[in-house]
DNA sequence: CGCCGTTGTGTACGCTCGTACATATGGGAT
DNA sequence: ATCCCATATGTACGAGCGTACACAACGGCG
């Protein structure tokens, strides 16, 4: 294994191994040790690369924000002003939560993580942007940021309480929170039932 | 259960104790020890009572939603038909994210805790239910779960990007959740602005 | 009154962690 | 060709961890 010396993707094998360990372990499991094991480098690589923990954690965020931002992009209905947004990202949020627990694990934990670790607040804020922008091209900034929000809460409560996701719930409630710019369903009061425009999605 | 060597208080007071150190150092510093020494009791007391850290993770979770749930209980405007309901829970948002951020820390962090062990998911789903149960009685169940989701997706935007609370916008969006009963602001279309009956509040 | 099992305490063990540091290496400036 | 320093490596250290386990305390029972 010598003949590793000057090896500029170095760094970057150290960020996936790192992503790696926390979609297995979570950040408790995320040490010097663990990381170099799984980029198999030894100790001293990653702390040269990575002075801190919190630094490694960062770049790891960063690259998974991309990763996310890729899916989304992918998605192309998004920009499309035919399409029912709502729906759209309903069946956006179930393509994700549908996949390996795993990938959504590792991004919402690294997300979270910057509750108590300041140094990935700003990455945590450059992610809200970077999913608000292009809803934001379909409403307003402020409807934008509470759709995020929403998808936020409701991704959350499906992973922390282990109720399934339920793609009709999601779109009917995403849908309150468009401006009245022509449908949604504000009208359905006591409870959504069938009532939707927009084509069907079958959920996870 | 007889009265051995009977501190039923000791229990408690580790619970406690766990309570605060999650509060000071993060879910990261909880260890029988920091328990032990904060409790003022001997490392031994702490893992008897206790076999696992998980084990004290659930009672202090349990224990911090009781503490929240009384302070949304002691806020009867919930109740109280009369009143808005969007801006009584943005107000309440404002109360509780303008106290001392440790105790908003806290909750999130062993709610949040959940994502990666199971034990806590129950723990979270009750909390879940608490929360929504008095939305529950003045709309419906669904919309209920939505104002949470909502909730928690607002809150954490604030907490995990070092954005300001902004009560207005979060009256704002959480009154266009409800299905149309009478009165709020889906008719403020791009952006809200002023626009709300119901008594103001000043925000955080 | 004196034994006994439940309940609480103290200590010591093996492990993993972050960090520091002395050393090796080799690409690029000269 | 030579030298220099950013890059890369291996090892050692002290601290803190969960766990185990032997021992102290004490109420219930004979």
């Amino acid at each position: 294994m010598a003949a590793r010396r000057y090896d500029p993707e170095r760094r970057q094998r150290i960020i996936d191994a790192a992503i790696r360990v926390v979609g297995r372990s979570g950040i408790a499991g995320l040490t010097h040790r663990t990381v170099a094991q799984e980029a198999d480098v030894p100790l001293g690589s990653t702390t040269y690369h990575f002075k801190t923990l919190d630094e490694l954690m960062v770049a790891a965020l960063r690259q998974a924000n991309e990763g996310f931002a890729k899916v989304i992009a992918s998605r192309g209905g998004l920009e499309d002003p035919r399409t029912d947004l709502a729906a759209e990202l309903a069946a956006l949020m179930g393509e994700w939560l549908g996949g390996e627990r795993t990938g959504v694990e590792l991004e919402y934990e690294l997300y979270l993580a910057a509750l108590r670790r300041p140094a990935l607040r700003p990455v945590a804020a450059e992610w809200c942007e970077e999913v608000a922008a292009p809803l934001s091209r379909r409403t307003d900034p402020v409807t934008a940021r509470a759709l995020v929000a929403l998808m936020d809460g409701i991704c959350l409560q499906v992973l922390l309480t282990g109720t399934p996701y339920d793609e009709a719930y999601a779109r009917e409630v995403l849908g309150r929170l468009l401006p009245g710019d022509g449908a949604p369903g504000t009208d359905t009061r006591g409870g959504y039932r069938t009532a939707h425009r927009g084509r069907l999605r079958t959920g996870t």
